[in-house]
DNA sequence: TTAAATGCAAACGCTTTGCAATTGA
DNA sequence: TCAATTGCAAAGCGTTTGCATTTAA
């Protein structure tokens, strides 16, 4: 089922705007910010408003159709849930992201779960820390 | 090597401001926000001003004296870097940090080495979910 | 027709900054 | 003494909100 289809089906109005939103989000490459969303937006919809955006990315949200990244830079990113959910390897020295093979993640996933109970929510999971090429550099150096 | 003697070797003052931070961080029993510490400095140094706080914490980080741990909350927590790295669960439902080992994530940070050359810090890792309790509760509802 | 959604402007919460006054070494 | 540090006030940033206007259904 299509994102339009499933605001409708909640009740929700398919405006323009929101239309739009989804289209950006879906062609995003990365995982984008609500700014670069607004920017975007505003390109071929002069009038178009960032609070707009951000209460159509909450919306998004509630209806699991987005999910949110936060890669520690003071905001956060968003992308179409059904893109599948990757997780981040994010270099300190190059801002670099890796992605992440899915699996990765499983054998963690699956301790956390067995010795603390604890159900992670891997979806938005991202990891700091240094690149193979700055390494090299640094020793290099 | 005491804090006060690390700022000193760095060629840094030791004013009282600073010394209260240090102080407070040192008896904080989790990892505690910027404005929790200003609030504890204000009630013994009224004229204290936040900055100060952010100032004092940002040479801090820059010395490795404490560290920065982000639980998306929309601020920073931060805590004394020689008390040891904790890793945390957070839950999504009532918001419970459950402390992590230290030797939980060695797998993770050995098959991201290996794997994709990538040397994670794990200092500040939160993971996001749903802990047992809730889980629990969820069931039964 | 009408509740839902928008645009606008103002406020929010956390953090940073410029600058004059103060102070540790 | 004097550069480092502080307090203050203002601004900066990403995000949220109240409200009158517009609009999808």
């Amino acid at each position: 089922m299509s994102c339009h289809e499933i605001l409708r089906e909640n009740g929700h109005r398919l405006t323009p705007q929101r239309m739009l939103v989804i289209e950006i989000l879906h062609n995003a490459e990365r995982h984008i910010s609500a700014e670069e969303i607004y920017r975007q937006l505003h390109r071929r919809y002069p009038y178009a408003n960032i609070s707009t955006v951000y209460r159509t990315l909450e919306l998004l949200k509630e209806l699991d159709l987005v999910t949110e990244a936060d890669f520690g830079e003071g905001r956060v990113r968003y992308h179409v849930a059904e893109k599948g959910h990757h997780h981040h390897l994010v270099c300190q020295s190059c801002g670099k992201i890796i992605d992440l093979e899915e699996p990765a993640l499983h054998p963690l996933k699956d301790t956390l779960l067995r010795e603390y109970g604890f159900a992670a929510d891997l979806r938005h999971l991202a990891i700091s820390g240094k690149c193979g090429e700055c390494r090299k550099k640094k020793r290099k150096a």
